[in-house]
DNA sequence: GTGGTCTAGACCACC
DNA sequence: GTGGTCTAGACCACG
């Protein structure tokens, strides 16, 4: 059940994105429970503590809040997962726009180039 | 005179990747000579080690040779530098395109999204 | 009616402390009853067991005591009562004031910062 | 050469504290380096995960930066550091008094019992 | 040399 | 059962 990992980037930050995105892809709702910290390790194949790390992460984000004794949670607040999906998509798209005008390509270029690699995918 | 890195990613690769862009919008061409290790080390504000290390990159990536005594100097051939701007070109946009699927975004929600990032900036 | 317990004490710790400030400003006296277990952790939407801990807590203090099939109360002994008042005001100085000096405020400071205080509150 | 550490709270947040301290009251300045991670975990008897956790949390409160291969220092802001001056003067001094007004002390015996301490002290 | 991450495994308080 | 902290010790990329 071990999965594959980048090496490029920390694993518990690839484990983040990865609830990141369940959440907004709506896999994963608000208030939803999250597998307990040894349960996702073994599931991840990842020692507690890296995945400790996640869940204070999440936190941090104010994306997941932890209730004394029972368990990890998805925020309650709905607004909040929206405005997840909304900086992830912005961030995500900004940066790439402003990586591909500094290296001088069009913004024609650029929207062809999206075009056609959403047909071939 | 010393820039401002990001921390997420290493300092060498920062440089790397503004040398490759300025080669790329045409800023440095095939042939032209890079700065000394130390001169660019000076200006960046950075180690020299870092500065071997960009060269290093560059040399392993075939876009400069580095020639004993002399210097190093963007690799003139041409087409090498043709394919690099290909490469991280499509790199950039495929690497793009998937996140933006894995988050669970539509085709039009995506192009639509790369369409108003390039109005605004 | 669940309350807002922060996250940084224990739950039954915040309740005691809740409880011995009834106590303390009277509004609740010496042999008063005290609510069944079931009935404080309706209350304060919290597990029995966290209510338990605080009964337990009490009597550890000497502030309650429980009486088998009859329920828990507050002590008859007042002067465990006036001398738990001076016990948590003098605590609560003395480490305010050690604190505030680790900190390397002189005397005047401190007792400037307080006069401020009460006056805004 | 092990220190004496509260078990009420987490070592890593009272090493944290003794250092913001030290800041407070001007013993560490702009700009400071502080020991490395091992440096100091061996001066404070404590594992170099836990002095980890420390810089961490002092990043996180942008009270220090690290620089890659370097060393983690003070922050060169003075502006962030008499902000942290105030804000852990006023907590301070606002949880001291909003506790003892809610155990139902009086404006007058809060500040006579503070001026008493200080004599004492 | 530096900080950053990870594993292995333990203990604790809390609910 | 849960999360939170800690130790011991390792490996890595970075400057």
């Amino acid at each position: 059940m071990g999965q594959d990992f980048n090496t490029n980037q920390p694993i518990y930050l690839q484990i983040v994105q990865r609830l990141c995105r369940q959440i907004i892809r709506g896999e994963l709702g608000a208030g939803d429970k999250l597998p307990s910290v040894r349960e996702l390790a073994v599931q991840m194949g990842v020692n507690p503590n890296t995945v400790q790390r996640v869940y204070s992460e999440l936190e941090k984000l104010e994306v997941a809040e932890t209730r004394r004794g029972l368990g990890t949670f998805i925020t309650e607040k709905e607004s909040r997962l929206q405005q997840l999906r909304d900086e992830l998509m912005t961030e995500q798209i900004n940066s790439f726009v402003t990586d591909m005008k500094e290296m001088g390509f069009t913004a024609s270029e650029i929207v062809e180039g999206v075009r056609k690699a959403l047909e071939n995918a």
